[in-house]
DNA sequence: ATGAAAAACTGCAACGAGTGTAAAAAATAA
DNA sequence: TTATTTTTTACACTCGTTGCAGTTTTTCAT
């Protein structure tokens, strides 16, 4: 784990720019927010954001990776016993878990949200990461249960769970429903995505 | 429906900046090909481009709205004995359809599904503009089927169906998978997505 | 037709994101 | 310490995008 100084170092200025960009996007917004600035309050040169990020809307997914690892182990460490349905849902009772549980201090999870809300390029961005995430979920998935699913219906799979969540969700933040709503909708989009699973078993 | 000279000239120019565009494009790439290059290709100003289209992005997904009028139209003809299924299954037919008799002639279809599949920028705008289309197509749903859907229920049925033909057209696009198998994947996922929708009823 | 009003187009200046490059600074290994 | 490797920095440049002010084109009422 003792990786030497320089990496030390490095976690350091990556930390303190993920902390400057969420900061400033917080306070006066992402577009509002130059890259010239994140990278003073980090007190680094603009060209060093760069090298440790590919673009100013990247700052803001900083744990995708971490997020979509664990997600891949839940599905590694299927036992015999597990349906695919069961398995599926258990993944999204952990991305709700994880919401909750950071629900107090500074939650970089409600900045990330109010922002893929309200700024149409992240939001794209959202979308563009979520589907390399269920691309790789659709892998995993088809791993687990070789016997049960091609790829190509572990992949409809995860995209119909997935996908039913997501809309739903974003129809109910369009209504302005409540986050009790909202999670309940998650729920019933997950049953409405997986009952044909379990019908066609 | 003669708009008068007006409109008739900007229509001859938003093609003429669509047909530029596409060109060169599909010849020297989307990143490679510059803004001014698009403008002079359809002899107006760089600056005129923007009254046309809000960003280079924009410029290749210019029949999405149509595309989503089509679709709207269909299921605000919904006949009383249509199920949900039913109708939402003649959408994907109705696009394959579409597909299929574009597939001669230049084909802008062809051309941008290999830009939006090679091109991250373009792949995020594309789920972007997908995404608003699946809103849109909720609320319809929706409106066709008031007795028997919530707006969040129809938005979690298009998104199930939608996000399974995704996916699962991506997994096989990310195997190198030929069109027929293709095409036979999106059969698959729309009955693995809608399958649940017919046990529940 | 003619001139005023509205709409569209143009050139220009400016800003910010992102990239290539070469030199300076810092960390590592000897 | 010195030599080597990695990281940071400054600088110059390209490109997408926007604001603005002035010019051209179209419309429309007379």
């Amino acid at each position: 784990m003792a990786e030497g100084l320089r990496e030390r170092k490095k976690q350091r200025t990556r930390q303190a720019l993920i902390q400057a960009a969420m900061r400033l996007f917080e306070e006066k917004g992402f577009e509002e927010t130059t890259l010239a600035e994140i990278a003073a309050e980090a007190d680094v040169s603009t060209r060093t954001f760069f090298s440790y990020f590919a673009s100013k809307e990247d700052v803001l997914f900083y744990d995708a990776g971490a997020r979509l690892e664990g997600a891949l182990a839940r599905l590694s460490a299927r036992r015999p016993g597990d349906t695919v349905a069961d398995l599926l849902l258990q993944l999204i009772d952990d991305s709700i878990g994880q919401a909750i549980a950071g629900a107090g201090t500074f939650d970089a999870a409600a900045v990330r949200a109010r922002l893929v809300l309200t700024v149409p390029s992240l939001q794209a961005r959202a979308l563009h990461v979520l589907l390399d995430s269920q691309l790789m979920l659709a892998k995993a998935l088809h791993e687990a249960f070789r016997d049960r699913l091609t790829l190509s219906e572990a992949g409809a799979t995860v995209g119909a769970l997935i996908g039913a969540i997501m809309v739903a969700v974003m129809t109910d933040v369009d209504e302005n429903r409540s986050v009790e709503e909202i999670m309940a909708t998650v729920r019933r989009a997950g049953e409405i995505a997986l009952a044909g699973l379990r019908a066609l078993g």
